[in-house]
RNA sequence: GGGCGUUUAGCUCAGCUGGUUCAGAGCAUCUGCCUUACAAGCAGAGGGUCGGCGGUUCGAAUCCGUCAACGCCCACCA
């Protein structure tokens, strides 16, 4: 077989991956198997891969890949989100280009539009996901709006709405009086800005002049001519035609004055309440807060809090509405300026000060501060919710990976929120609800039904209603949040929802590894598991791994106005899809960020080098089945054989923690240094001659199962040299042969001792290096007293190229020596030792181990440390003495001779 | 403001219940080598008061306190 001295993967990956397909290896269906299940966290369906799916996936792959070599019936079930908010403004976006604006269109027009966007462009991530090798079940590719996800969702929320958990509440929403639609928080850029504080002088009405004489400690009271007054401090003077009341905080003794007085609202002369909370900040202006529940999210809490009257003062488009009694029809941002002017004049406006804020912008009308607003919206209550998903993941039935996120689990469920689901969409799952005709100020009526022909009969059963028809029934115009869909995604993949207890659902329902960012630990992981014990009683999967968020090597959060995020397909195209899953893996200690550095790809790609050379190497022996094994592979194959169980112990160790990237350093190490540097120098026959049968055979052996071992990580470049390993029958595949195939001890000593002779022959190396001498001159060791190691002499001799390994009482003249452990080991040299130098050596040494002595000695001589530390702690140090010492003397004695 | 976390070699990180697998790994660096698998390589070497200070202990990278720097999440100041 000719190869190529570099692996090429871009012939090798296409080829591969469409073998897998071909011989559907990645399908799962039900068996007896023990199902291995994994659901994807759905990218957007016109999303784009960046490296976060890069990194999330190939965490993924890896579980999968190795679960299914462990035996297991592996499942990894992709899929897309409709991502309602990012994808409807890409299509407004979209539209806009064309002229066309969604205010024109219909709704069905407008979902028109958004299913073509999504047709065109999705399921592009996904196909990139193949490049990346993605053993997913591409068979079972869901989308959250799909036929079976949608009714699964509509079929959710009426189940919820009848069991009383959902409900209609007015909340403050982030509206864009541009677009006239509401905004989510994501959606809100907010930006600092230099703007104004106004102070304006509020008058209070029920203090006559001369009321207040006691003036208590700390107490500030302004008056004037036209009596006293109290001091508000606010950026949004146009609001206060709004204004239901004044805020103080009970504990500012500036402000004790005002208690339970009235005050008069500039301009609008309106008499409002002051009223006391803690929420006020005493530091802040005055102390004293105009409340605006109709318009400001806090005082909107405050006022439901003290019961205050709301009056909404704008339209929908921003202009002053006919509440607001004054500037009627006019703009917010215009009214700002003048009613500043008009305060001024009428003498209300104590002072102005530069004020430096955030305000919020909408992300889509860049020009268009957000204005909070009044909606009706719909809700989910959360207590029953985070009362059934807190328990299992505080008590480690469901695990998290890092568990430092329990706490940040708990915090949010402790403090549970009700979840408004409705958003004012039409990307998505439309809301179920039909608004039945009523009169004139009577409240809403509404039916909540799967379809408009229940909702009819539903209707039908109400009050007045017998008679209603489809026509007359209006469906709520929102649709809903997208986590209303996605979580329900481990149960309504495998359409638990629509068919509960179906076969597919019973096997592989609790699914066993997510994995996905902390930055969804609550949008996404907590709801699911609600969602999982809320419609199957049992948790959605067994554990979550949280990985870091990527960022370049200088600890930025990746973004495209950066310019610091790679293209995944160019690092693929450049590193190969091995490499730069390597890559990735290398930087990716579970629950830290991850720093990314193009220089790690590098890494994984010489590292796919590596394992093609070898591969070379080895398939380039001639073999030869009446040579007999020479010692030195004898040993070797006994060693490698340690090598290899002892790293496959330590890599189920760490993949059980889910320490990936030290597993695969583990294997790294394993291939690199001792396979490559180690094992196959051993037993590599010398030039143009050839191997045992014996030998050969066995390292073809271990080469098959340090691919096992890496398939999970780096999956084409195994699969490629597995398959030329030997012939391999049609369909076979690295992927489905077991990782199991290892013992469960291995002989440490055996281990412990190659390493030692290892040490005798990098000392070897190193004389040779410091003494010019070339590897072809073979030279002679003496080791001085006991050599414990004699059994590996085979190795060492080929390894150092000696001529002879001598156990000597006194090592001879002219020799430069090292030490492993306590024995010396000397190379006689002759002419070429330097004397001068190798006394410098020893000197060095000598003064090292002589200051080790004396703080071991110290040690010792501490009665309370030889009577409170245990005993094999002080035998150790007693140990540590005696080797010491005769080291020492060992060295003394080799200064002497060399003197 | 509330909560969480991090700080160990130039860089990225391991170091579990205090003591020979306690000062480690990979990369990078330096020095020799185009040795017939691989220079995207081989062989060898150097490099750290374990963020600062204080405490507990015979003994602290490890436990406690405190300070500092950085990061993340949540709530945000009208």
């Amino acid at each position: 077989m000719e190869l190529a001295s570099k692996y090429n993967p871009t012939d090798v990956e296409g080829k591969w991956y469409q073998y897998w397909l071909d011989n559907k290896l990645f399908h799962s269906e039900p068996d007896g198997r023990e199902p291995y299940t994994v659901v994807i966290p759905p990218p957007n369906v016109t999303g784009v891969l960046h490296m976060g799916h890069m990194l999330n996936n190939t965490i993924q792959d890896i579980l999968v890949r190795r679960a299914r070599m462990l035996g297991k019936n592996a499942c990894w079930v992709p899929g897309t989100d409709h991502a309602s908010i990012a994808t409807e403004a890409k299509v407004v976006k979209k539209l806009a280009e064309q002229g066309i604006k969604k205010s024109d269109l219909t709704r069905e027009e407008f979902l028109k539009h958004a299913w073509e966007w999504t047709d065109e462009h999705g399921g592009i991530i996904l196909k990139q996901l193949r490049k990346l090798g993605a053993s997913c079940d591409w068979d079972r590719t869901a989308f959250t709006m799909d036929e079976k996800r949608s009714k699964s969702v509509i079929k959710v929320f009426v189940d919820l709405y009848n069991k009383g958990l959902i409900y209609r509440g007015l909340r403050m929403v982030n509206w864009d009086p541009k677009a006239q639609t509401a905004l989510s928080n994501e959606e809100v850029i907010y930006k600092e800005e230099k703007s104004k504080l106004y102070y304006l002088k509020y008058y209070v009405s029920t203090l006559e002049n001369s009321e207040i004489s006691e003036n208590s400690e700390g107490m500030i009271v302004h008056k004037d001519d036209r009596g006293y007054y109290a001091v508000v401090a606010t950026t949004r003077p146009e609001t206060i035609m709004g204004d239901t009341a004044m805020c103080i905080n009970p504990k500012d003794p500036k402000n004790t004055w005002l208690k339970g007085q009235k005050v008069i609202v500039p301009l609008v002369g309106r008499e409002i309440p002051v009223i006391e909370d803690r929420y006020v900040d005493i530091e802040f202006g005055t102390g004293c807060l105009k409340v605006t529940p109709a318009h400001d999210t806090n005082d909107y809490m405050l006022g439901k809090k003290h019961n205050l009257e709301t009056i909404d003062i704008f339209n929908p488009d921003g202009t002053l509405s006919e509440e607001a009694g004054m500037y009627v029809g006019m703009d917010r941002v215009e009214v700002r300026k003048l009613i500043a002017k008009d305060l001024e004049a009428a003498g209300l406006l104590e002072k102005v000060e530069d004020y430096d804020n955030k305000v919020g912008y909408s992300e889509r009308n860049a020009d268009t501060a957000v204005e909070p607003r009044l909606c009706m919206q719909w809700f989910l209550r959360m207590q029953h919710f985070a009362d059934i998903a807190l328990p299992p993941v505080m008590n480690d039935e469901l695990k998290f990976y890092p568990a430092k996120y329990k706490t940040t689990y708990n915090n949010w469920l402790e403090n549970i929120q009700d979840w408004c689901i409705s958003r004012q969409l039409w990307w998505g799952h439309r809301i179920p609800a039909y608004f039945l005709p009523t009169s004139e100020g009577a409240e809403e009526a509404f039916v909540v039904a799967e379809s408009i022909e229940e909702a009819v009969e539903l209707a039908r059963k109400m009050e007045g209603y017998e008679n209603i028809t489809a026509a007359e029934l209006r469906q709520d115009e929102d649709a809903l949040d997208t986590w209303f869909s996605s979580w329900l995604w481990p149960i309504s993949l495998f359409d638990g929802i629509n068919d509960p207890d179906n076969a597919e659902l019973n096997y592989y329902y609790p699914t066993s590894d997510l994995v996905t960012g902390p930055d969804i630990i609550f949008f996404w992981v907590a709801r699911m598991i609600m969602a999982g014990y809320e419609y199957r009683g049992d948790m959605p999967f067994k554990n979550v791994y949280f990985t870091g968020i990527v960022r370049d090597k200088l600890g930025r959060k990746m973004s495209k106005s950066l310019g610091n995020s790679p293209d995944p397909l160019d690092l693929i195209a450049q590193y190969g899809a091995d490499g730069v899953r390597m890559g990735m893996m290398l930087c990716a200690p579970a629950g830290n960020d991850i720093l990314f550095d193009d220089a790690l790809c590098e890494q994984g790609r010489n590292f796919n080098n590596k394992i093609w050379n070898a591969f070379r190497l080895v398939k380039g022996w001639n073999v030869d089945a009446t040579i007999a094994q020479p010692e030195a592979a004898r040993l070797a194959c006994q060693w490698f054989d340690a090598m290899l169980t002892k790293t496959a112990i330590e890599v189920d160790d760490l993949m059980s923690k889910y320490r990936l990237s030290e597993a695969l350093m583990a294997v790294y190490r394993l291939f690199w240094d001792e396979f490559s540097s180690w094992y196959l120098e051993i037993v590599k026959p010398a030039y143009g001659c050839a191997i045992d049968k014996q030998t050969y055979d066995a390292t073809l052996h271990y080469f098959d199962a340090l691919l096992r071992l890496l398939h999970p990580f780096m999956p084409f470049i195994t699969e490629e040299l597995w398959q030329a390993i030997e012939e391999r029958k049609p369909g076979e595949s690295i992927m489905t042969q077991s990782i199991k195939i290892f013992a469960d001890k291995y002989d440490e000593q055996l281990i412990a001792d190659v390493e030692t002779a290892k040490s005798i022959i990098s000392g070897v190396r190193t004389i040779r290096l410091q003494k010019n001498i070339a590897q072809k001159e073979a030279l002679n060791l003496e080791v001085v007293g006991t050599h414990d190691v004699a059994v590996y002499n085979a190795i060492i001799a080929k390894m150092g190229n000696l001529e002879a390994i001598n156990v000597v009482e006194a090592k001879s003249d002219g020799t430069s020596s090292f030490m492993v452990g306590t024995t010396e080991y000397a190379v006689p040299l002759g002419s070429l030792i330097d004397v001068e130098a190798e006394v410098a050596k020893l000197q060095a040494e000598l003064t090292y181990l002589e200051g080790f002595l004396s703080s071991v000695m110290k040690k010792l001589s501490n009665e309370r440390f030889v009577s409170n530390a245990p005993e094999a702690v002080v035998a150790a140090e007693r140990k540590k003495l005696a080797d010491a010492e005769s080291k020492i003397a060992a060295i003394k004695e080799t200064l002497e001779n060399l003197k």
